[in-house]
RNA sequence: GGGCGCAUAGCUCAGCGGGAGAGCACUCGGUUUACACCCGAGCGGUCGCAGGUUCGAAUCCUGCUGCGCCCA
């Protein structure tokens, strides 16, 4: 036991005997029922950790920490989420390279020196150096992730680690893939896909958001026989070339006698029907709208419905095709396609209204409006659509199933689950699972390439699962040699990666070893918890839903947390741009870890919390506090085998301890380590300040007897039971004490339990705390030494209270420094307690 | 436009049908042998607004306002 206790350096001592003694070693011996089971959320290995995963990842850990306490065996695996489009932007940015599939692969390439000025232009490198380098630079990032972790005290077992783009993850996603296209529950179609031309890749449901977007209503004339015009209006008037179709409300009596009709578009001369569609708006715009190859979805669901032809004029590059499509074939058509032929949207948008404007169909000027138009995500453009040739895994028809799922699993907090049905009722299609991109897990799959050169997409060669993980851009078919890779008669491989979420949909059974330890996987699957950030419910709270009904036909852990988010101090959503510098580790070393693992602890599942430094060093007070007091109590000699706790005011204080554990360990058990936390801390303080005043005295006594005894006996019992109840919040300061007296970690320990038989304890121990804050008042008040004797405490009060504090007389007495403490019993309503000090202000100078 | 959450002391938050509370901050005081990273005391609030239910509402219901988020 050291002098002077500290929380500095904890850390490191700790940390490392943690790992050397396997403290949180995953024993794998365990049956399903006795196993906690944990899905952690991989972190993005590309971007920086903030205080946010620290924030939620502490939450996790004491969840943890008080199952192992409570005797379960907890798997606790960590995963790195490095696949897919972020480390792809990362790797770019900090080596200035970019991926360029065509290029052959240079087997001496060397790693770029990291960029440090901008508008340096990119370096071309081969899909599979660029792979390289991506696998190089998030192993680097992942090294100082789990530096933080080990830091923060996350009793994580590091000898189950796995990353989303690792073999284990490559094979699982494969073999679940393999799967589902044997059950027809994945499937490839020639569709059209919210495309976006920045990134080059198709993109799903999810991963869209609503921007509000400048725009302009354009009024435009369409010529019907004679000399009759029709006006329509569109904020996408670059696409009058691909016009299909006009289409009106059926019950929009404006439009009932063109129904059936045709009309020429302007300029480009092209005969388009006018249809009738209830999915028209007639308080929209002119009311008839122009169905084009594609400008929103509610024009594909035309093309669908109503068996229109495709007249594709945007590229996947964001940019108007060469060719003109089927239909528009007239030479004054085809003149003024030509000027369009490699514009931008944007630039293709001025021409035609340009052309609209000399040919006189533009009616009047644009009137500039702002909506909402769908983006990427992670996009800087509006999405097109385009058509192309896609993966997709069905959903829509298990909404009903999942909407089951949902209801099944219990959601922290409760009304979580909203998000949760409000999405899967809102699936417009099933999920697009294929991205047009280099860093991800391939599908295994090839094609035969027929005698014309062109790949047969409904003859798909796949792999067994034995050989997974395959690439099919460098592995061959089996029947196939590598020269025909390409050839006519001969293989090419599909050129798509999956979307990051189709991996870590499978994060249960990555981690859990499905198909790969079968005993694992019987003893950890599904899991207990998913903890993971709101903002993810609809992809990967979803998707691992769905997966976990696809493959095994269940959910895939029985609890949900979602953590809320952290807050810089003007309440908005902290992120990096803000300027903020503090670092996750920064703070691990300026507060502590235990401090910092207090004020995380402060964030309640579902609720955004105040990044705030007061509660850091609060929680550092509090470690501080327990460290020294522990000192304390520990200095005392040790109670005899024979002692028993027989003063009243001991045991009131351990009754009262008993109710802290009920209630700390149901709350921890419902998830609420917050409220564990709260009635821990505060038992604690009360303990400190009241009871540990109360009975020094009794306690320092060198021949007391049982009374000496029976405090000494409260005291370590009490220490115990605190130590243990603040270990999952303060792993190193509770482990640091109970290494002063106890073989073993306090991680490994009991968690406590309620002493049977034991009494209302915070009665008395409330009782004691008024008498003594009496005491201290009049002190105070008259600006004296909490030392000073007291000549006379008179206590008037009810019979019942008077004879309970009679119990506890001599305790206050001797902690008062009083010289007469006297009862009354009287009919009053509040304890009325008169406190007289003794007349010598200046005593302090006997000293 | 639909939905969810939040609104309590200067700040951060607890309380969720019968006393308006904690910590921080602030003020005053204290060399008490665990701790000055300490201890004691005090100041501080029409519990967002308006109705309703109830013997009784910060707490339940309705509406409104503001903030945040989710979905269209």
């Amino acid at each position: 036991m050291p002098e002077r206790p500290s929380l500095d350096g904890l850390e490191a001592t700790w940390a490392q005997r943690w790992e050397q003694q396997g403290t949180y070693s995953f024993p794998g011996t365990a049956e399903r029922a006795a196993v906690f089971s944990i899905d952690t959320p991989p972190p993005t290995a590309s971007g920086s950790l903030h205080v946010g995963h620290v924030f939620s990842y502490t939450h996790t850990d004491i969840v943890a920490r008080f199952q192992r306490m409570r005797g379960k065996q907890v798997f606790y695996p960590m995963g790195w989420d490095d696949n897919g489009l972020p480390t792809e932007r990362r790797v770019q940015n900090y080596y200035g390279v970019r991926c360029e599939p065509s290029l052959p692969y240079d087997a001496d390439f060397a790693e770029p020196e990291p960029v440090t000025k901008k508008g340096v232009k990119p370096v071309d490198v081969s899909r599979r150096n660029f792979v390289e380098l991506c696998e190089k630079l998030t192993a680097e990032d992942e090294k100082a992730f789990e530096a933080v972790w080990r830091r923060l005290g996350l009793s994580v077992d590091w000898k189950h680690q796995y990353t989303t783009i690792g073999k284990r993850s490559q094979r699982a996603s494969q073999r679940a893939f393999l799967r589902l296209l044997a059950k027809d529950e994945a499937y490839q179609a020639e569709a059209p896909t919210l495309w976006d031309v920045g990134f080059r890749t198709a993109v799903a449901q999810a991963e869209l958001e609503d921007r509000e977007h400048p725009g302009a209503w354009h009024r435009i004339s369409f010529h019907a026989p004679g000399d009759a015009k029709v006006f329509i209006e569109t904020t996408r008037p670059e696409l009058l070339p691909a016009c299909v179709a006009l289409i009106a409300h059926p019950d929009d009596e404006r439009y009932q006698p063109l129904f059936g009709t045709t009309v020429r578009t302007p300029v480009f001369g092209v005969e388009v029907p006018v249809l009738a569609h209830p999915a028209a708006e007639m308080d929209r715009g002119a009311g008839i709208a122009m169905c084009c190859t594609f400008g929103d979805l509610t024009d594909v669901q035309w093309w669908r419905e109503l068996s229109l032809p495709a007249r594709t004029i945007i590229g996947r590059d964001g940019r108007v095709l060469a060719d003109a499509p089927s239909g528009l074939d007239s030479p004054e058509g085809l003149k003024a396609y030509a000027e369009l032929v490699g514009a931008t949207v944007h630039t293709a948008r001025e021409r035609v209204v340009g052309l609209l404007r000399d040919s006189g169909d533009l009616d009047g000027e644009p009137r500039k409006i702002v909506r909402p138009v769908k983006f990427f995500e992670k996009g800087d453009k509006p999405l097109e659509i385009v058509s192309s040739r896609q993966w997709f895994i069905r959903s829509k028809s298990h909404q009903d199933e999942l909407l089951a799922r949902g209801a099944e699993l219990n959601w922290h907090p409760a009304y979580m689950k909203a998000r949760y049905d409000d999405w899967v009722r809102g699936l417009n299609g099933d999920w697009l699972v294929s991205r047009q991109r280099f860093f991800g897990v391939p599908f295994p799959i090839w094609y035969p390439v027929d005698d014309q050169g062109e790949p047969r997409h409904d003859q798909p060669i796949l792999p067994t699962e034995a050989d997974l993980p395959i690439d099919p851009s460098s592995d061959v078919p089996p029947g196939y040699t590598a020269e025909q890779r390409d050839q006519p008669g001969g293989f090419t491989g599909d050129p798509d990666v999956m979307d990051t979420w189709a991996t870590s949909s499978l994060t249960p059974q990555i981690a859990c070893g499905w198909e790969e330890d079968a005993d694992l996987f019987a003893r950890t699957f599904p899991m207990d918890l998913r903890p993971q950030g709101h903002d993810i419910i609809r992809t990967w709270l979803f998707s691992t839903v769905l997966r976990a009904q696809l493959e095994q036909d269940t959910l895939p852990w029985r609890h949900t947390t979602l953590s809320g988010w952290i807050l810089d101090p003007d309440r908005k959503k902290m992120s990096k741009s803000k300027g903020n510098v503090v670092t996750p580790m920064g703070l691990l070393e300026e507060f502590s870890s235990d401090a910092v693992r207090y004020w995380a602890a402060s964030g309640r599942p579902g609720t955004d919390t105040a990044f705030d430094q007061g509660q850091m060093k609060i929680g550092r007070r509090l470690a501080t506090k327990l460290l020294n007091a522990a000192k304390f109590v520990l200095g005392f000699d040790e109670p005899t085998a024979a002692a028993e706790v027989t003063e009243p005011l001991d045991r009131a204080m351990l009754a009262a301890l008993d109710d802290v554990v009920r209630q700390s360990t149901e709350a921890l058990e419902a998830f609420e380590y917050t409220t564990a936390l709260e009635r821990t801390e505060r038992f604690f303080w009360q303990f400190c300040d009241d009871y540990l005043e109360l009975v020094k005295d009794r306690a320092y006594a060198k021949d007391g007897g049982a009374a000496t005894e029976s405090v000494r006996l409260a005291l370590r019992t009490a220490l115990s039971t605190m130590l243990r109840l603040f270990a999952p919040f303060l792993p190193y300061s509770a482990e640091e004490t109970w290494s002063w007296w106890h073989e073993g970690s306090v991680h490994l320990a009991e968690w406590p339990t309620p002493s049977a038989g034991a009494g209302q304890g915070d009665e008395l121990m409330a009782l004691a705390s008024t008498v003594i804050s009496a005491v201290r008042k009049a002190k105070s008040d008259s600006k004296r030494s909490m030392r000073v004797p007291v000549e006379t405490v008179v206590i008037r009060g009810r019979q019942a209270t008077v004879d309970a504090i009679a119990r506890i007389q001599a305790d206050l007495a001797t902690a008062g420094n009083v010289a007469s403490l006297t009862l009354e019993a009287a009919d009053v309503d509040a304890l009325d307690i008169a406190v007289t000090l003794a007349e010598q202000p200046e005593q302090s100078a006997q000293r």
